[in-house]
RNA sequence: GGGUCGGUAGCUCAGUCGGUAGAGCAGCGGACUUUUAAUCCGUUGGUCCCGAGUUCGAAUCUCGGCCGACCCA
């Protein structure tokens, strides 16, 4: 890095507050080495509050424990010759006394010019307060890192949600419900993976970019490979790849990663979105059902250490046995005056459709059933369900029920109203799979954007033969709303999509 | 895409009927050697989101736009 020139670069939004700061940073320059690195720190917040916290002011004073730590001054309160700071670091927070006797009258002259959000190095021994807070008594306090920009309100911290999503860093600083939710969510992934791996499951990683979209139907982003002057897609789902290494006798694997759909945000919808799939061979839809409800229950013990818990003001039990409803039987829980021969008849259907106020897609019968359970059910699964038995039409790679042939073997988990997770018996029939492709490829031509591709290489890859096969996509953004109790996706998510500034 | 609400100092927020822009925190100056959002005295700081319009006069009213939140589709 050049030493010459420390021009302030022309920020769009300096303001007075920036200029005392900055002012502040070349005093420090001009005064020796700014910005240090040696400063090795050796202990922190929490561990230390963790071990002596219970100690009294005379057992501590007995023990002069050395502690050197480290973090930014959250708070600091100058009292003539003796000041108190409160540092926090990525465990927490302690708080600091410093006293001009102990340190020198110009270390002390130095601290007190010193801003709220600066980055500090203490040394010193542990103590107690008159009030019983365990502080560090400084012996030598260094600055390490000068912060330019003033923190938000010390009391009131960041509130605004944009800035929140758009400077996360700073809510991250400021709000310990943030930090709290964040962690969270690393620790529910981490328990999700460990899970997995304890089940004999095997995490690979497959392409991010696609020459041919496919494995769900969504609208994709496009992006352009120079070198090989290509189109490529970033991948909707990890489906297709994975059920591939299936064939090649990876017979237990799963993939976290994400996955971009080229569409609207919403509370519940961010364009890139953390999926977790897992695919296992000589497993069906229904032993696939029972292992997701226990996954997700080990997901809410680790997390919360409960199954029952509260969302948005809601009890949200998953420790009951979840339900498990066809489409019909979905509709007829919340119309139970709409009998079978009704659900059988495609312009009932259509009308009920309308009148819950959605549009009618053209579709089959199955798709009507689909699109009325859409309309008048779907967001009344509070309770863990389990709705099964998808028609083929809108489920192209899933393997057709044995005794109603335009049904699959096909669920969708739904919780709080939510989308959680879909799964079902995989199409393992090459021959049938060419044939629903090319079914895909006559509605795309038709104008069905969402509409798949045909993938010859996977159809080659079926044709060597792929195992009786179940597979699962779980939404993991939206369980970790679920169990962080988070109204928003934005709100699990660190850098959620955001228009431009 | 439609509706509702919001955008005022670095942050959190007031702002009456249309009449020169306010508070707390932060900052700056001063007092203060065990504070806890420290306290006390003094004080700097504004593209009232942007643009038009109405008006003698607009943060305030009208229209358009931008950004966000929520609801609906």
């Amino acid at each position: 890095m050049s030493n010459a020139e420390h021009a302030p670069p022309a920020a769009p939004d300096e303001n007075q507050l920036i200029a005392e700061r900055r002012a502040k940073l070349a005093a420090w320059r001009a005064s020796g080495k700014a910005f240090p690195n040696d400063f090795q720190r050796e202990n922190t917040a929490a561990k230390v509050l963790e071990g002596y916290a219970d100690k009294s002011a005379e057992e501590l004073a007995a023990l002069t424990l050395e502690v050197k730590m480290a973090g930014r001054m959250m708070l600091k309160r100058v009292m003539g010759k003796a000041s108190f700071a409160t540092i926090q670091d990525l465990s927490g927070r302690l708080q600091i006394y410093i006293t001009r006797d102990r340190i020198g009258e110009t270390a002390y002259d130095d601290f007190k010019t010193w801003d709220l959000g600066d980055i500090i190095g203490v040394t010193g021994i542990l103590m107690k307060t008159k009030t019983g807070e365990l502080s560090v008594q400084a012996a030598e306090i260094r600055l390490l890192t000068k912060s330019l920009r003033p923190l938000p309100d010390k009391f009131h911290g960041l509130a605004d949600q944009e800035m929140k999503y758009r400077q996360r860093y700073v809510d991250l600083i400021m709000n310990e419900e943030t930090r709290f939710t964040f962690r969270a969510r690393s620790a529910i992934v981490s328990s999700i993976r460990n899970y997995m791996l304890g089940h004999g499951f095997m995490e690979v990683e497959t392409p991010m970019m696609h020459p041919i979209p496919g494995g769900a139907s969504a609208k994709p982003f496009v992006t352009h490979h120079n070198a090989l002057d290509m189109q490529q897609f970033l991948r909707i789902a990890p489906e297709l790849y994975l059920k591939r290494l299936v064939v090649g006798g990876f017979e237990k694997v799963f993939e976290i990663n994400r996955n971009f759909r080229n569409e609207g945000l919403s509370p519940r919808h961010n364009p890139e979105f953390t999926m977790m799939e897992f695919y296992e061979a000589y497993a069906n839809y229904q032993t696939l059902m029972d292992f997701t409800e226990g996954l997700l229950r080990h997901a809410a013990r680790s997390a919360l250490g409960k199954e029952v818990f509260q969302y948005q003001g809601r009890e949200l039990d998953l420790a009951k046995p979840f339900h498990r409803l066809t489409i019909n039987q979905a509709i007829q829980r919340e119309q139970p005056s709409f009998s079978d021969a009704q659900l059988a008849d495609p312009a009932f259907l259509s009308a009920q459709i309308h009148a819950f106020g959605e549009k009618v897609k053209p579709g089959g019968l199955g798709s009507l059933q689909l699109q009325l359970f859409e309309a008048c059910a779907e967001a009344r699964c509070w309770e863990p369900t389990f709705i099964i038995d998808y028609p083929v039409e809108v489920s192209p790679l899933a393997r057709a029920s044995d005794s109603h042939p335009e049904i699959t073997e096909r669920f969708e988990l739904f919780i709080v109203g939510r989308e959680i997770a879909n799964g079902f018996s995989e199409l393992n029939d090459a021959e049938d799979q060419a044939a629903r492709f090319h079914e895909q490829m006559k509605a795309k031509d038709a104008g069905d954007e969402e509409a798949m591709y045909y993938d010859a290489d996977f159809i080659r890859a079926l044709e060597y033969g792929l195992p009786p096969t179940a597979g699962c996509g779980i939404g993991i953004d939206r369980l970790i709303m679920l169990l962080t109790d988070a109204a928003a996706i934005r709100d699990v998510i660190l850098f959620p999509s955001m228009r431009p500034e």
